[in-house]
DNA sequence: CTAGGGTTAG
């Protein structure tokens, strides 16, 4: 209804214009009726009117040339703008800008502002091309680019305005030259223009210096506008303070400053980080009854909100009305399915979206690894490689390795080890991590350790070390784990939960009672690290297979958090080294209150009476099973053949070739 | 005298 009244005022207006001036126009006249149709998203009658303009000048070519850019036609925009007759300045940087904005079109803004130098017309550069060179490289994270552009602005006296010094700050940052933007003359006291300040607050949340970002706030904060706040607000949400983030919404409200898209945007990430269902569903209603729900950042929170609370059913609604199918949005459907386990629903999405982005493929591998289909991670790895629009990720290839290693895959492991050298992907500690741990996993813990000595000393975090330990760990090599730990210790490098989970699980499984008890001591008292349901497990199994009950009993008193399945378990194993019937039972009850589902519970306590020749008690247990309807998953191993994986179980006749396998 | 291009937040 509105664009129509719009559209109605224009043509009235053109009447009347035309009637004023004696029917012919001024090409001022129709360069301003050019802009205003621009402006309104009426390209079309823009066009038509440049068309029968009898005279133009510069300004009837950049207005019609920023209209097409406006309608986010880039190709036809280009097209005029090489057909010009008249060409400024003005123009070339109109079309910089547009490149420099649109994604994907970085290569032809660096072509451009090459041709910009050399053009022959020679409009040569002003501050206003620097500064959008400043946002390119910006958006690139080349900071030496970026400085260099700086020098220039510098030799050239263009680098002092305020839109010079925002850019900069800007540009500095987000090349992650955090000092470097503080530099900036006249930007880090807050003390220059709101849009500077604005920007060094930016800068400072990005680098996760939210005291700092809040001392510029509050200086002179009279002259903050909703920007400076809605940076503030993001700020904690990225930084994960979400009961921050929505205290400082309150004092926005109480203040006056009022909400934008911005701020419900953020508003609904951190409702979806504390999964606070009531206070965004209260941002929901106010967006229906304030019609921005077309915002793709606020549908895509919304969407967020709902899955992250678990309602996926209000998802889905929300996201069947939005008009634009935002692979955001879908990336967080995709996710919610696949904590679910319901890969086929996730799939479904993925399926349904006509531009997949990283985004969505991350979330869509990420979902088969958790729910361990690996064999469908292999198949959309495929898929990925061969779609020839797509660049590599390394994030995509980690998802990948880590189906290798709960697979057991290593050949497949070694070709991915490959193909990431071949794309000369950037090693970092995440994707040599995953390498480390595919190779540990896989049973080749020479390469495993070849690839973690790969990595310097300085870029060893707690994950490697962690991924090495436990690899040490699982193939019986206790000293090598243990001498880590202490390298580790050295370099202090923090050990955290994991590393003594994979530190005492080397030592239940070596015997090693004693360390274990210093390590389980030293955990606490020297590491500040609280031991959980995990690591009390591994204690009680220390025991256990060391054949000290007592000491096991006595360990079990003293665990001052609840005792859960894990623990139980772990004690139940314990109870089989003895022939103490009583604390059997006791487990057994204890187990069976808290772990009622658990299939492998049944079976393990099961197969303790029958060890125990109780013959009648394992019957009621299996009873029990059947009556609980609960299942075990069976054990199994499996083998690749060159068309594809077989898997068998123990005493498994189920295999077409079952006959052959046995008699081999 | 009056026109067009550049800066900060999700």
């Amino acid at each position: 209804m509105r664009s129509l009244r719009v559209r109605d005022a224009l043509v009235y207006h053109d009447h009347v214009l035309a009637i004023k001036s004696g029917l012919a126009l001024s090409i001022f006249t129709c360069n301003q009726l050019i802009h205003n149709y621009s402006n309104n998203g009426f390209v079309q009658e823009a066009r038509k009117l440049f068309d029968e303009m009898h005279q133009r000048n510069e300004f009837s070519w950049n207005a019609i040339i920023v209209a097409y850019i406006k309608a986010h036609n880039l190709t036809q925009a280009r097209a005029l703008f090489d057909s010009a007759s008249h060409r400024d300045l003005v123009s070339y940087n109109s079309m910089l800008s547009a490149y420099v904005g649109a994604d994907g079109y970085e290569a032809e803004a660096l072509d451009f502002f090459a041709a910009m130098q050399s053009a022959h017309d020679s409009v040569g550069i002003d501050e206003i091309t620097l500064t959008t060179m400043l946002n390119l490289t910006a958006k690139l994270g080349l900071v030496y680019h970026g400085k260099q552009i700086h020098s220039y602005m510098l030799k050239t006296a263009n680098d002092s305005s305020k839109f010079a010094t925002s850019s900069l700050i800007d540009m500095y940052s987000k090349c992650g030259s955090f000092h470097e933007a503080c530099n900036v003359p006249s930007g880090c006291d807050g003390m220059a223009d709101l849009v500077s300040k604005n920007a060094m607050i930016a800068a400072c949340c990005r680098e996760r210096e939210m005291d700092m970002a809040l001392n510029l706030f509050w200086k002179n904060h009279e002259l903050n506008n909703i920007v400076s706040w809605n940076i503030l607000l993001a700020g904690y949400v990225q930084n994960c303070y979400m009961e921050k983030a929505l205290a400082l919404f309150a004092e926005m409200i109480e203040n006056g400053i009022g909400c934008d898209e911005h701020t419900l945007a953020s508003v609904l990430s951190a409702c979806s980080g504390l999964k606070c269902l009531k206070l965004g569903q209260c941002v929901h209603a106010w967006v229906l009854k304030n019609g921005c729900s077309s915002n793709q950042f606020i549908s895509t929170g919304i969407i967020d909100l709902y899955c992250r609370c678990g309602n996926i059913r209000y998802a889905e609604s929300v996201y069947a009305e939005t008009v634009i199918k935002n692979p955001f949005a879908v990336a967080s459907l995709i996710t919610c399915y696949s904590s679910q386990g319901n890969m086929t629903e996730a799939q479904r999405h993925f399926d349904s979206l006509t531009e997949r982005n990283y985004v969505a493929w991350t979330a869509l591998f990420s979902g088969y690894v958790k729910s361990q289909q690996c064999e469908a991670v292999f198949k959309l790895f495929r898929e990925y490689v061969s779609t020839k629009a797509l660049v590599p990720q390394a994030k995509i290839v980690i998802h990948v390795l880590g189906a290798c290693a709960i697979q057991a895959a290593l050949g497949l492991g070694r070709q991915l080890h490959a193909y990431i050298l071949r794309m000369r992907f950037v090693m970092d500690e995440k994707l040599r991590s995953a390498l480390v741990d595919m190779y540990s996993k896989c049973g080749s813990i020479m390469h495993a350790e070849k690839m973690f000595r790969l990595v310097r000393d300085s870029n060893r975090d707690a994950i490697l070390y962690n991924i090495m330990i436990a690899g040490y760990a699982h193939h019986g090599l206790e000293n090598e784990a243990i001498q880590l730990f202490e390298e580790m210790s050295k370099k202090s490098v923090k050990p955290d939960a994991v590393t003594f989970v994979a530190l005492l699980s080397a030592c239940r499984h070596s015997g090693l009672v004693e360390l274990g008890e210093k390590l389980f001591i030293s955990m606490e008292e020297e590491y500040n690290v609280v031991p959980d349901n995990y690591h009390y497990a591994c204690i009680v199994d220390m025991y256990g297979r060391a054949n000290q009950l007592e000491k096991a009993v006595e360990f079990m008193r003293k665990i001052p958090i609840e005792i859960d399945a894990t623990i139980w378990g772990a004690f139940l194993s314990v109870c089989q080294m003895s022939n103490n019937t009583d604390l059997v039972k006791q487990a057994e009850e204890k187990l069976l209150k808290i772990d009622i589902d658990n299939g492998s519970r049944y079976v393990q306590l099961a197969n303790l009476y029958a060890a125990k020749g109780k013959w009648d008690e394992k019957g009621r247990i299996r009873k029990k099973m059947r009556e609980k309807e609960a299942k075990k998953v069976a054990g199994c191993s499996w083998i690749y053949v060159a068309d594809g994986i077989h898997v068998f179980t123990s005493g498994d006749t189920s295999h077409t070739k079952a006959d052959a396998i046995y008699s081999i």
